[in-house]
Order: C-alpha cells, then structure tokens, then sequence
DNA sequence: TATGAATGAGGCTTCATTCAT
DNA sequence: TATGAATGAAGCCTCATTCAT
C-alpha cells in the first residue's frame, strides 16, 4: 500500500541512441487520433495515469513527439477525452433502464444489472481507468467525476422512485439505495481489477440480483 | 574506475562555505514523527499523493528539508506509514465481529455497520487517502492494495460464512456477499467525499442495515 | 495502495502553467553528443569527476538541463562513455605490436613506447582522468577499472612472453614484468599531471628505451 | 570504468528508527581521536573518500554525530590528517636509503626496494589510500600531493646521482630514472590493490631488482 | 566530553511541452 | 501532417555541519 518507484519504466528515453527513421504512414487525422486515444487506454489501464509518460504514449503509437501534440493540447486533454468517451459508454450500457409493468420489474432490473456487468466486465481497461485513475485528479477532474455519478445516481435514483410508486422497492432513501446498487456493482468490478477475487458474470450478476431482492441477513 | 554518486559531498568543506543556523524548536524524536504524518495525511487528503511535494510537507511542518528525511526514508514511506495506521483504524472500528447467540445477531452486525461507518466518517481524510489515492499505484502498488483488501474481504467473509451456517445469513457465495457489503459502505463513503451525496451517519446506517435485512426489491 | 514515483508530471498541465522557449541552435544528434563529450572531458581533468556537476556541463556546453539527459542517461554515463573512448585511443596508440624479425623488435618496442607516450602527452585531460579520476570509486567502479587494467596488462604481457621465446627479452616473471613496463610509463604522465617535473617527450621515450634494454644498476 | 552508483551503503540513516541509548564510555582525547583515525582509514580504504560519510564513520565508532566535530573540523581534515600520518610512515620506511662503499650499493639498493615494498604490502589500507583516494581532491591536496611525490623522488633522485658518479648507475636523467623506479613499486602495489594481480613481496623484490640491474630487453 | 535533532545548499533526474524545419 | 532537438520548472534525496542540551 504505498506509492510506487514508478521506475521500472521502459520506454525511459534512449538517451544516446542514434535517431530512428521516419517510420510512420501518413494518416487521416481521424484515425490518427483514434489510435492514440486506443494506445492510451491500454497505458493508463495498465500503467495508471500519472506512470504512463508521452514517451510511452508516442512509442507505442510509433510517431514522433511532436505528432502527439498535434491532436492533444496535453496529456490532460487526452486522458479527459477518454474519459469522456468511457462515460459515454457506460452511459450508453445503462440508459435502457426503462420503467414497464410490475409484472417485469424483476425480469427488467435482472436485465439492466446484466448490461451493466456485462459491457464493464468486457471493457476491462475501461473500467481500470475510470476506477482507478479517475480519482486523485485536480479539481476539474474531481468535478467532471462528480458530474457523472450524479448522472449515473440520477438515473438509478429515479428508476429506484418509481419503482417504490410501484409498490415493487422497498421504501427508504432512493438517494441511499440508489448508492447501494451501484457500491455493490461497483466493488465486485474493482475487486476483480485488483485482482483480489474474479467471478464469471453470470455468477455476478445472479448474487446480486440475490441480495437486491432479499438481502443478506435471514434474521429479523 | 567509477567516482561516486556524486552527491554534493563535502564540496561545501572543500570550498570552504559556510553553515546554516538551526531554527526549529527542537521536539522529541516521537512527537515530530507524529506531525509529519499528521500533516502529510492533511496534504495527500486535500491535495492527493502526487500533488503533495516534500517541499509542501515540509512548509506545513514548518521545518527544513533534511528533517524530514531524518524520518522517513521516502515520500513513499510516509505514506505507506500512513496507510498501516489507517489500516490499524479500521481494523481496530470493525474488529470485535463476535458470533454469540442468534438472536444478538442482527444487533452485532448493525452495531459493526455503525461502527465502521462512524469510523470512516469521523476520519475524512484517512478515507480520502484510501479511496481516492491509493489507486493509480504501479505494479508495487496494486500489490498492497490487492493485500489491503484481501484482509479486509477475508474477514467479512468469514462472517459471512459463519453466518450462513447459524442460518442468519442467506445462501450464496460468500465471496460475492463479502464484496457486496464491502460496496455499499464505502461507495457511501465514496459518494461523500466526491461530494455527489451527503448523509447523517444514522441514516446512511439504518439504510444500509436495511438492505442487508431485506434487499431492496420487493417483488419477487 | 501507492501512487507512481512522483514525479513532477504534469502538474503544470493541472495548474495551466506556461511552457518555455527554446534558445539554443539545434544542432544534428552527433555534433551535440560530441560536444558534451568534449565539455565533459575538460570539466573531469580540470576539476575532477566528483565536483564536475551536471550544472557545469551544461553551462559549458551552452544548453539546457535537459538536453543532456537526452544524449546521456546520468553523469556517470557520460564518465563511461569519455572511459570507453579513452580507452579506444590508447588501444590505437599501442596496437601494432607485431614481431617480426628479430633486428627489428628493439626498433619496435621503441616506436610502441613512443606512440604511447606522444597520445598520452598529447591527450593529457584523458591522462588525468585516466589517472586522477578513474580512483576514489565504489565496487562497480573498481571492477571496471581491474577490467581495464586487466586489458592492457594482459597484452603487454604477451608482448613480454614471446618476446623471451624470441629470446629478445629477459626471462622472468611476464606478469611482473609488464606492471613494470606499465608503470614506468604511468608514473611518467603522472608526475607530469601532478607537476613535480615535466620532460620532453622524446628524453621520456630515450629514457625509458634505455632503462628497458639495460636496467638501470650497472653494478652486479 | 565509471563512476559510482554510491548508494548500496548501509550507513545510511535508519529514518524512523527509535533513538539508539547513549552507548559510549567516556574516552580521554588522544585514544577517540586515534579511534576516528583508524577507523576512517579503514573506510577510506574500502569504499574510497567520497563514498564514505561522517554517518559511516560514527557508526563504526560508535559514537553520536556531534562527537565527531570534537574532534574534527571537517570531513576534509581527518582526511588531511591520515595523509599527513600515511606520509609520515613512507617517508620513514624510505628514509634508510643509505649510500655506503660500491661493493654494497647492489645489496643496499635491494634492502631499500625491499624495505619500501614491504611497508607498503603489509600496509594495504594505507596504500589504497594514497594511491587511489589522494588525487581528485582540491587544490589544496594536489599542493599536498606534489609535495609528497617531489620530497620522495627527490631523495630518489640524489640516490641516483650518487649512484652516478660512483658509476654504478647507467648515465641518463637520474629525475627520469626515479620517476621509473617509483613507477615500477607503485604499479606493482596499484594492481594488487585492484585486484588484477598477485604476487608474494619476495617475487617481487627479486623481479623489480632484476629489471633494474639488467632492464628488459635483451637485444641491443 | 557527548549527544542527536535540525539545517539547507546542492546535486541528480524526469518529463510535459514547444517550435523550427 | 510529421518530426525531434531543446527546454526548464519541479521534484526527490543526500550529507556535511551546527548547536542547544
């Protein structure tokens, strides 16, 4: 539990070497982006923000250093712009929460449950990053963090309010519980990425259907 | 044939400069150790681990540079020193988990839930520090965080277990149930400090008790 | 639980700080590398390896501090590097060691110790960091040097060993013989560095032919 | 051939460690400050000068950082202080360089080179300080080097002109010819101390007496 | 005589960013 | 669109030296 040599590195400079050749393709800009925010992705999820260097980034992407900063103002800017694509993502993962039938409720909240754990699980990098690396920013980061759990609560919350209008969730705070579904999906992804426990999401998604629809404890 | 380190040497005697003036009340070894790690987790809890320099501990602690490496061998070491006593903290606010008769049960595990919970939310920073910076780690890293949380999901776990076979617990895998419940206090946690939500500890107990006795959906 | 090595990062793209200008001419990869070098070498005879900063290097090469980690990794390896072609050049300066005709070895012998001592004299910085500064190092630094000395003992004593099969060459211990070859010659630039005297190159060469072929005690 | 990672010490402070007792008996003057003595050229020896720390040599002598500079002005003059002692001892080994009837020159010119050879062998650590931590210095200890170096060859040098006129030294540049003889004694103890080569103090003594009465080569 | 907490200049190294080509 | 040499602020850490007790 503490913070990292972070040496280790790799692509720390060839101070030394002789100057590689020019060995890049010219590339439309929009793929030319597109790649670096892949390369990226995969170096924040597998390094962390703050160890992945430009250098890393331009090595893996085979261009020069100047090249990066024709797409991006700066490191910041691209790892925002991930961020934004990621959110968008989940977002998009979660949006079909739609409110049917009482009959349903169960089936359709199962459902959503699923395509959340589902598109997570399969986008592991993606989730590496917005868990891990989204935290510890400045203050417009800390901000835009903010505004997408409010959002992702907002929706959860209101789903959780109609759901009691319904008859079909228990009373209490929909704030809270809205939390306590997300806390719950949330942990059982980052514990996998920490690699403490893994779990196939059929199983995943099963318990927790479980314990959102009795809880834990039997006594009373 | 290699010259040393090339630190700065005895360049000082050799050039004959002179000798800073002492300036800080001298303090027990103990006691200045204790104000570092008082403020160092001041400073990585407002500002976070890589925004904090030795030079902002030092200032806070209104003492010279060099002091501060008489106590720690590393920003890392403070920090990881930091981590340990939060560790300890939390260990300590969930520690008396004790199985007696089922009918206590429930009462233990809500007396457990509150505990942890005031625990966490008396300690602000301490959880900040723990949620917020200990990500973003390198490989050395995301061991001991990997550490952290096994212990901490052993122990719930083994309640959980235990529970199961006194009947008080529902079915399921007890991996899953552990992770569950590891979610929902601290993404209540989470959602605090990021500042999305704020909520009374009694409430934030009940509610989470409440999942835990019930779940949250009614339907079945 | 730890962040990366905290390193400055990209604080300043957090805190929107403005970037520097560049001053200095570009200059192709090899010109610069060069430069330092020869910078590096005066600075290292002059004032020795130790109280050789970085600071003084750049400053005499007229560029920023952070150009010269772009051609050297760290001050030491520039040292190796200064090593490795100092080492070239004294490779060069003996290595025709051929044996041919008998008639010809004294003739040889003597042109060998002339080219040595014309590259020495006339490269008196690489002397002195070959004398003054490859000392005063920890163990890796001593392997290096045993390595180098290990080199250039090892083919004076071939030199020596065939030139007793020829019979041009005293018997006796080869091994010894060649430290004493090798010092007579090192003493004589050392002395010169250190200024207790100071000889033409050809009396040098005169002098230590003669002592060679002759010794030095007439008496027996 | 380069310079030193310096660090792999073990002196280096135990950051955080709980105050060591108070653990030195009171000491009369002379006997702790030839304790820093000895002490410090054993350091000096093996690690060489800029490698060891006053934290070092306090350790090893058990006493606190303070006693030191009772004792010592600066790092630089107990260093200043062992050379002076080393000196001391050379100069006296040397000093019996007696010039008496031909018949004995041979003999007595044996017994010096022995004399010399021996002191210095069973002197190791002191060799190793002179030899590879007296240069790189300042320019006061280049002043104290030259000094040594012009009083020991100069009482060489007279030898040799004696020898001279008494004919039994080769006629040439008795100043080059002390620089040579000194070379060869000085190699010899120089790459036993790195650790290229080996040899017992008789085979030594027998070979660098054999080189001087008959010299090397044997063609003319 | 001995202690050891405190000092702070100084050194090394990193890396996001610029800009002339 | 691409390049890569150059920049320099910023950070970490060391260690000789001081001084109040």
């Amino acid at each position: 539990m503490q913070p990292a040599k972070g040496r280790s590195d790799d692509a720390r400079a060839m101070a030394g070497k002789t100057a590689p050749r020019a060995r890049v393709a010219r590339m439309p800009r929009d793929e030319r982006r597109a790649q670096f925010l892949h390369v990226a992705l995969d170096l924040f999820a597998a390094r962390g923000y703050h160890a992945t260097s430009i250098a890393h980034i331009i090595e893996k992407a085979g261009v020069a250093r100047g090249t990066f900063y024709q797409y991006f103002r700066s490191k910041k800017e691209i790892f925002d712009s991930l961020l934004d694509e990621l959110f968008a993502h989940v977002n998009a993962a979660v949006a079909p929460i739609e409110i049917a039938a009482p009959v349903n409720i169960a089936r359709a909240v199962r459902a959503n449950i699923e395509s959340l754990c589902r598109t997570l699980q399969e986008n592991l990098p993606m989730g590496r990053v917005l868990l891990e690396q989204a935290v510890g920013l400045d203050e417009a980061g800390r901000k835009q963090l903010r505004d997408f759990y409010t959002r992702v609560l907002a929706r959860i919350e209101r789903a959780v309010s109609v759901g009691q209008q319904l008859g079909v969730v228990r009373p209490g705070d929909p704030s809270l519980i809205a939390v306590f579904l997300l806390g719950m999906v949330k942990e059982s992804l980052f514990q996998q990425i920490i690699g403490t426990r893994s779990f196939p999401v059929d199983r995943l998604v099963d318990e927790i259907f479980e314990s959102v629809q009795q809880g834990v404890l039997l006594v009373r």
